[in-house]
DNA sequence: TGTAGGTTAGTTAGGTTAATTAACTAACGA
DNA sequence: TCGTTAGTTAATTAACCTAACTAACCTACA
């Protein structure tokens, strides 16, 4: 029984950087792998060989010989669909499934919506929709690597335990635990914005940046950040609570009062929720105003206000401006403190970022000394799910990391 | 001229782990070495005792047996006199040296005023202070590894230069490369507050903690970030800089102006100088104050505010405390986003902390969501020095790091 | 048109380095 | 004396490297 565990470790290391060669300069012959990546020809002959055998890389082809002459290269690519990978995004209205293959293509997608499920249990519904997907699409099932799921709430990724999600009632649910009744491969979990932001930095607006601050503007506001190409996610899983910023001393004198439970203070006067309920609530106060009777009848929505602005109605622009500069000091702030290459908003405020984005650039880089990228998502809603994919690829242990 | 790279590598990396192993668990044996760090028993003491022939490693009497008997295991214990590392602090009114061991005694120490050499070169008086000491303690000289340095202003690192460092005019400084006509050893540079984190991790009140966030509040408010055990610079060498947070976004609207050129909102209301300013101005619109004499004559310093503060002064608590609370909320904007383990107070404000330190623990404990520690400066005006040598340990490449 | 000489891609053979296992000696307690 | 632990030695394994090779191509010149 011999194990060199170290020479074998060594082994995977310099396997791991060839698969990384190929992938980032592919078609790629042997020769050109050797001088880029320091390691001599025949080891990487080897590497790539066995990596053929794996069906991690494929020969396609011959290049052509350079002009001084010479054999004529064998053209090698990354075969992207040696595997495929589940990504899910669990919401507070719907649950969203994909697979993908190795690049972050979408085969199929799939989704329901979770108050109908939330009963029977999310995770068996989810393992019917996978099992459908694969069906449909005639998948070989062993090629399914895993999967990477996001959660609307506080999780604690080693643990693979929801802390809690009071979206979808969970506390202190063992994720991984239920999820392997149902499913034999591999799981991770980790909570929606970071998986977004994971998302945003594999294919999205932040594509391969190194530090990168990704802020979702729903109902709340939070953040997910990664540093040093790392997912960062704090001493205790709850680094990017934006939300709790404060932005006005003089609110907090008046004993600030969230306006519920778990809420921060810049959520509570930047968050969609805040800004339909303030809106609301001064349109109230106007029995000429003529959204008054919409206001009285039901709560407006953030949306809504936005919307509004835009239109140029004069309550709403004033409760909107306010929340946006609210943010831009968020932003600032937290630019500040990070110095990232790029800051990518997300959430509910995409729908009205045409309004949005130039009054926060406006504020944002005039105040702040260092300069930043400020830039709305690009995947949109398929930042979660692709993130959730790009969560699976980077924890699972293989030789694609 | 064979030279296996990668496994030659591998053999470093091994003795690293050796190295450290030892360092953490002195004093230990060959076998524990092996039981603990995953290397085979002949790998450990073939790799022992190359540490031990270049005087890394000392073996140091015999331990006892265990109670079921057996061999009695050889000492090994880290040599912290292997080598003495250089620190030094550069600061706008003192340059302070010091030479360490390796793990952070401070063998000796000297200073000198920065206004006085700044005409004829700060780097040449380190020198011969250098060269005195050496003298003075007759250390080998061939044992000095290097120097870190920590310098008031923004650094590149990498490249070995200063950008800007106002308090004793440089601009694009070249330090690395003019250091080099005075010292044969490699130096690395880094700003003041980095190499201050650096320190508080290694010896002081954040010891070995893996997420850290160091506020140094003085004339203005920049703080150190370190993160998965890394310090980190940001994307423009610009992290940290909270100087330029927004706690009062109604000051904002109001034209804002900084009260210098490169000052940011929060240090422009909690920095010590704009609080000696703001006391000063509001005790000369007094004019039976008991302390107008006084302020019209000269400004009041922030350090003389606080001390009023704490004697129970009026308009000095006033003023005081309205910056306490500014510092709070730019502190709870951090560590919400951050949710580092602890966050080290350092500067001018330790002078004060007493009055502070429970003032800041109030609102800080009272909005943030996360636990966390707040603590000030153990190693107080230490921190500098010991840090400079901290970041010259983690730079220098060697079997230390 | 065809062939020699130079060039690059990839492989093979032989040798080096480092880590491992297994078996050993050293030294100890009971 | 036996069982146990510390540390070493010898033989083996695994990975990498260099150097020299074959394969395949270009150019140029006869």
């Amino acid at each position: 029984m011999s194990s060199n565990r170290n020479l074998i470790l060594l082994k995977r290391t310099n396997k791991k950087i060839v698969l990384q060669c190929i992938k980032e300069n592919q078609p790629i012959s042997r020769a050109e792998i050797a001088s880029k990546s320091q390691i001599s020809k025949p080891t990487v002959s080897l590497l790539v060989d066995e990596l053929v055998q794996e069906n991690w890389v494929l020969e396609k082809g011959i290049g052509v010989a350079s002009s001084q002459g010479g054999r004529r290269p064998i053209q090698l690519y990354f075969n992207e669909k040696a595997g495929y990978v589940i990504g899910t995004d669990i919401g507070g209205t719907k649950v969203k499934t994909v697979i993908c293959d190795l690049v972050g293509n979408i085969i199929c997608t799939s989704s329901f919506k979770t108050s109908q499920y939330l009963q029977t249990g999310l995770l068996k519904q989810i393992h019917k929709e996978v099992n459908g997907m694969i069906q449909s699409y005639q998948l070989d099932s062993n090629k399914i690597l895993g999967m990477g799921v996001g959660v609307p709430g506080i999780t604690e990724p080693n643990k693979g335990v929801v802390v809690e999600a009071p979206s979808i009632n969970w506390v202190r649910y063992p994720f991984i635990t239920e999820a392997k009744r149902y499913f034999s491969f591999p799981i991770y979990i980790d909570n929606d914005v970071n998986v977004a932001a994971l998302g945003e930095q594999w294919l999205g607006n932040a594509k391969s940046k190194e530090n990168i601050l990704f802020i979702a503007v729903g109902t709340g506001i939070g953040s997910g950040l990664i540093i040093h190409n790392q997912l960062y996610r704090g001493s205790s899983c709850a680094a990017g609570e934006m939300g709790y910023m404060v932005t006005d001393k003089n609110d907090m004198k008046n004993e600030f009062k969230p306006i519920f439970h778990r809420y921060g203070y810049l959520e509570s006067v930047a968050g969609g929720k805040a800004i339909g309920e303030r809106l609301t609530n001064l349109i109230q106060q106007k029995p000429g105003h003529p959204l008054f009777e919409e206001a009285s009848h039901s709560e407006l929505t953030g949306e809504r206000a936005f919307s509004l602005a835009k239109e140029g109605e004069e309550t709403a622009r004033l409760v909107v401006d306010d929340a946006i500069e609210h943010l831009a000091y968020g932003i600032i702030n937290a630019a500040s403190l990070l110095n990232p290459e790029v800051i990518v908003l997300g959430g509910g405020v995409l729908k009205s970022s045409d309004y949005i984005l130039p009054r926060l650039r406006e504020i944002v880089y005039h105040y702040l000394p260092s300069t930043v990228e400020l830039n709305t998502s690009q995947l949109e809603d398929h930042a979660e799910v692709l993130g959730a994919v790009s969560l699976f690829l980077r924890e699972y242990e293989s030789v694609l990391n």
